[in-house]
DNA sequence: CCTTATAGTTGACTACAGTCAACAATATGC
DNA sequence: GCATATTGTTGACTGTAGTCAACTATAAGG
């Protein structure tokens, strides 16, 4: 690897720990520990299971559970018992605890602003790539996609956040019952395949592909959380449901979409994908696509 | 502002912060605290004041001490009293304090080198530009550059600085005396004017420039420190420099420089100057460039 | 010479971050 | 029903970061 790119890549990295620790200036100005902070802007606004908390968090359990107490104690989260094991805790934002993570956001809304403040539109537009070509870069490492058994608690959880965004964003919604069935011998080999894209272990996508013997792959399920997009997650997840394809002796690779998904058709086209006929009758696609391999 | 570019830097200083976190944690496996590596680090070898090192990062008095007495401890850094003022004292790395300096230095390359792995070139070479830009964005906050004058402490060190780089450079050296003599008066207003240009109040850069009435400007000694090189200082240095020929009404601006300053050729280039024939006879120079205003 | 400012040292202190072990309550598997 | 594992709480502890004020030694200006 060339030296400059180093050079060039610390150099970047000591602007970067200085812009850091500003940043983290800002929260603790909030007058309290920048790890309680980060504990209540990470927790959302859900109920989120405690333990769960502490694993994205990397914290210790007696760290975490003295930080939620002090939350509490401000009155910005409720803790409870679990519904599904007494054992458990769920952690929820009390309204109070709402807002202060709103205040928190726009903090550091503002900490951006500032930093961009006084570019021009175009020299805007080149930092935004920039900052997504560094995002990608570094968080190419982070993430890992596997091959999983399509009834496993993350490809299970993958599948019901998909089903619930399109069911949100369809006007008539997303009914199970009247999409073309896949059962999960289908997306399991050698009739198919179902992977996980993890970030830092966390499951932030998914994506399935049938392979039925001497006929075109079929790819169904593909998904790329909210937090996790822009990264490049789903060009990595379809070149490897592509290459199971080719391995399995696919001639094409088929999928069905819809046109509300925007960024699924603009990634197939880019991929080489083109438009063809309804080829399967799906009530919830307007768009078919193909791409022979 | 577009709301998309706030949120794009978000998740970029979201993703930074993980792995600025990262980072410290390799220093900190040199069992020592993170604050005394990057006063190793910072110090550089020779002989450096100590007011000078805790006002360049901003630690308190007493904190810088106990620091300094630690590595001193280590046996890393020998801390005397200065030659200048028996007041002061100046801090000096010891060999064994320079090879821990390299080493750390070895380790953030590695850890550069980690995010880098795994890269084609050409991926690589985009994240090299956008590295850049980011580098150039976030630094442009903490870059000033004012009118001094040319005889206070800071013009008189950065013109020293650019001496001795060109002196070492130069197969024959830079020698003052046979060079075309400019003196304060003709960089002081309103005759000329001397830029400073500093990053976190520390000067890295100069540039001044002669402005005879009726005459086209000429700018002199334009200079960027090693430290601060690529993040466009140079180029803003030129715009004001311009901008002050401008409101002077000259009708060009001129200058001499060496092909061996190959970035100062390609700035200006890039700034619309073009070659002309010498017009004072500089030694030390060998190309000399105008541009119409 | 005297006043005032500056450089550094030291002691006392606070807050934050994090670890470890003991423990209570509850689940789970046999 | 009992051994074992899991979830969270609590107490005791360490190390890091940083602040503040008192103090000594030296400089610089009138």
């Amino acid at each position: 690897m060339p030296d400059r790119h180093v050079q060039t890549f610390r150099q970047f990295q000591r602007v970067v720990t200085r812009e850091v620790g500003a940043l983290q200036d800002d929260f603790l100005g909030r007058g309290r520990p920048f790890g309680a902070s980060r504990l209540l802007w990470e927790m959302g606004d859900g109920p989120v299971e405690v333990s769960s908390l502490r694993e994205r968090l990397g914290l210790d359990a007696g760290y975490a559970s003295r930080l939620l107490r002090s939350l509490e104690d401000e009155g910005l989260v409720a803790v409870r018992p679990s519904p599904d094991d007494a054992r458990a805790k769920v952690a929820t934002r009390t309204p109070a605890g709402t807002d202060e993570a709103t205040l928190l956001d726009r903090l550091s809304d503002d900490a951006a602003q500032g930093v961009l403040a006084g570019f021009s539109d175009s020299e805007l537009a080149e930092i935004d790539a920039a900052a997504r070509t560094l995002t990608r870069a570094l968080t190419r490492r982070h993430l890992s996609i596997e091959t999983v058994d399509p009834q496993s608690r993350d490809a299970q959880w993958c599948v019901d956040q998909f089903f619930a965004e399109i069911d949100a964003l369809f006007d008539s919604g997303y009914d199970p019952a009247k999409a073309i069935v896949v059962g999960a011998s289908e997306l399991t080999p050698p009739h198919g395949a179902f992977l996980v894209a993890r970030l830092h272990g966390q499951p932030v996508g998914c994506g399935g592909v049938k392979l039925p013997a001497g006929e075109p792959a079929f790819l169904k399920r593909m998904w790329v959380a909210p937090s996790a997009r822009g990264l490049g997650v789903a060009g990595l997840m379809l070149d490897q449901l592509e290459a199971l394809a080719v391995a399995s002796g696919a001639p094409a690779v088929t999928l069905d979409t819809n046109s509300l998904l925007t960024a699924a058709g603009q990634l197939y086209e880019s991929r080489g994908y083109r438009q063809v006929a309804d080829f399967n009758g799906e009530p919830h696609a307007d768009r078919w696509y193909r791409k022979e391999l």
